[in-house]
RNA sequence: UGGGGCGUCGUCAAGCGGUAAGACACAGGCCUUUGACGCCUGCAUUCGUAGGUUCGAAUCCUACCGCCCCAGCCA
């Protein structure tokens, strides 16, 4: 295979992976696991995430886990597992048969709690939580010992089977490792690695009162599953001494590497599962799915194709200095993905209608339309014409500057794979001087769209015959926020910023009659007015609901702002 | 005043001692039966700042400055 493409040059992660293959590390294996806890949807940061570890794993001829990290029953539910699986496949990413839970390991874990008991590198720790935190110092003074530390193994062992037996209420004791309560990373100031919680979880039931903590489980289920390259986000990166300690102590045959790298932020959104959370719950947004959420349901939704947030995910790179990425360089991306693969349809959004005073009343022929102006794989249809037709509103100005070169009083266009029209006469409503429609004449010589003339018309319209349109209703998103960084101040709730007028519904639009049979899977483009989606959640028998998953860029709305 | 990171165009981001890739955005122009798409052109004499090393520094050294993360029995 040869390729003029330039060269994409290695992100720091893979460069590292690219120097561990080559040294033999790991046997020139690449493992790695993407580790979502079940306590939420997920949002396109997880997505990028997901594209690194399937990615890399993918082009090394390695594998990636899927692994859900579920060690806190009292957030987690069977619920999030499987919408966090659907959304993974969406995005186009296979675990085969490697589809584990850290609660897989609960027994392990705990074979190891003891192993570290028995070496003298984890102890009971009775102190109530209050007190715990006194002890552990704060950023800049360093921790004192518990007065539990020193207790001998036997006691320990103990007291940990009696922990795990139940007899101990909840949080009156935990297992913490024993590391060093003066060191200046706060998370080596003996960590609790079990803590007693009576909740029920989702897998293993009633099973178990004590669970095991994030650092603790984290690395071990790595360790066992034989991952190579353990990649997660910057705050982490306190905790990799942890990590290391843990599967220093228990020398762990298998020792991945954890790396770190920064987490996607985006402007105008709010990416943090809690806040995402909190915008649903307060009926913001209608759910974790509304079209306006960088959720990957919402996204879906919306109409986003997995492969453009693959595009996405590459277009944005990978590096450890925090970043906000455009909302623009998402909407690029979808956009430059469809395209390429969305045919093109009509469809009226805010309907005028327009009479052609010379088509006679009975008259109807089917025009032929390619479905893609510059693939002609993707065929022609026949579309209905007649005397009535609607047209944009915007597409009509009765005192038009020279630049706009849409339908006003004298002016010819033409109509999209149709006729050249001429306007004629404006009708208005009597009292509210409002538009009702507008009498044309059209050319018939000029069917399809050109005159023999050859006389240059500069405007082209969309329309919708309306005789034959079917009705829909049409929404319109836009940025949820109307600021960059909705939570970049802690003394402003984010919620302040939210846009009032993220969704405007349309109710009275006409499509053209091809779109009835649409699906949520067409990704199609409205001529000129961008990318829409099938709604199904929300389309009923008689009304076809449709996104907008993003506009066209509009070079003509640029200078209307100019001026 | 502790520990861990990060500072290259408006926004992302390459670069790893040999004289600043690319993408988005932006500005012009061409093309056009989507004011779309496509195409062309322009857009960091400069890499947080100040010194130093070197024939040569965004890259090495030193000192400053700025930003982010950490005191859950959350992940």
């Amino acid at each position: 295979m040869t390729t003029n493409e330039p060269i994409k040059s290695k992100d720091f992660i893979r460069a590292i992976i690219a120097e561990d293959i080559k040294n033999n590390k790991h046997g020139g294996r690449v493992t790695t696991r993407f580790p979502p806890e079940p306590n939420g949807f997920l949002h396109i940061g997880h997505a990028k995430s997901i594209c690194l570890n399937f990615g890399v794993a993918a082009e090394n001829n390695g594998v990636c886990h899927m692994r859900f990290d579920d060690t806190n029953p009292s957030k987690e539910e069977e619920a999030y597992v499987e919408s966090i699986k659907k959304d993974v496949q969406w995005l186009g990413f296979d675990w085969g048969d490697k589809l584990f839970f850290a609660s897989d390991y609960f027994d392990k874990l705990y074979k190891y709690a003891v192993a570290l008991i028995k070496m003298g590198k984890a102890y009971v720790c009775d102190l109530p939580p209050e007190e715990m935190r006194q002890y552990r110092g704060t950023l800049t003074e360093a921790g004192k010992d518990s007065p539990f530390r020193n207790r001998s193994v036997e006691e320990n062992l103990d007291l940990f089977t009696r922990m795990r037996d139940g007899e101990f209420e909840d949080g009156s004791r935990v297992l913490r490792a024993k590391i060093d309560m003066t060191s200046g990373n706060i998370n080596m100031r003996d960590p609790v690695i079990y803590r007693i919680l009576r909740a029920h979880h989702h897998r293993t039931g009633d099973k178990w009162c004590i669970y095991p903590m994030y650092d603790y489980t984290h690395c071990l289920s790595d360790a066992i599953e034989g991952i190579t390259h353990s990649l997660c986000t910057l705050e982490f990166e306190d905790h990799r001494p942890l990590y290391d300690w843990v599967l220093d102590t228990l020398q762990t045959p298998c020792h991945p590497q954890q790396i770190e790298f920064a987490r996607l932020n985006l402007t105008y959104t709010v990416m943090s599962k809690r806040k995402l959370l909190q915008l649903v719950n307060e009926g913001h947004v209608s759910g974790w799915d509304d079209p306006r959420m960088l959720t990957i349901s919402g996204i879906r939704r919306r109409g986003y194709t997995p492969a453009s947030l693959r595009s996405f995910c590459d277009i944005i790179g990978l590096a450890k200095r925090e970043s906000r990425v455009d909302m623009g360089v998402l909407e690029n991306a979808i956009r430059n993905d469809l395209n390429d693969t969305a045919p093109r349809r009509m469809a009226v959004l805010r309907p005028i209608k327009l009479i052609l005073t010379n088509y006679p009343e009975e008259q109807e022929e089917m025009l032929a339309i390619a479905n893609h102006p510059k693939n002609s794989d993707m065929g022609t249809r026949q579309i209905p014409f007649c005397r009535e037709i609607y047209i944009e509103a915007d597409d009509f100005l009765e005192e038009a500057p020279k630049k706009f070169f849409r339908l006003s009083p004298g002016r010819e266009v033409r109509l999209r794979a149709a006729y050249l029209i001429t306007c004629d006469r404006v009708i208005k409503d009597e009292q509210t001087g409002k538009i009702i429609e507008l009498h044309c004449t059209y050319d018939p010589e000029s069917r399809g769209g050109s005159a023999p003339d050859g006389r240059k018309v500069k405007g082209t319209l969309h329309w919708v015959s309306a005789r034959h349109a079917i009705q829909a209703e049409v929404r319109l998103y836009d940025r949820l926020f109307n600021v960059e960084n909705p939570d970049g101040d802690k003394n402003t709730d984010f919620k302040s910023h939210l846009n009032p007028n993220s969704l405007e519904i349309l109710t009275d639009c006409f499509l053209e009659p091809q779109l009835a049979k649409a699906t949520a899977n067409d990704h199609l483009q409205f001529e000129r007015l961008g990318y829409f989606c099938r709604d199904d959640k929300e389309s009923t028998e008689n009304t076809p609901v449709f996104n907008r998953t993003v506009t066209l860029r509009d070079s003509w709305e640029k200078v209307t702002k100019k001026k």
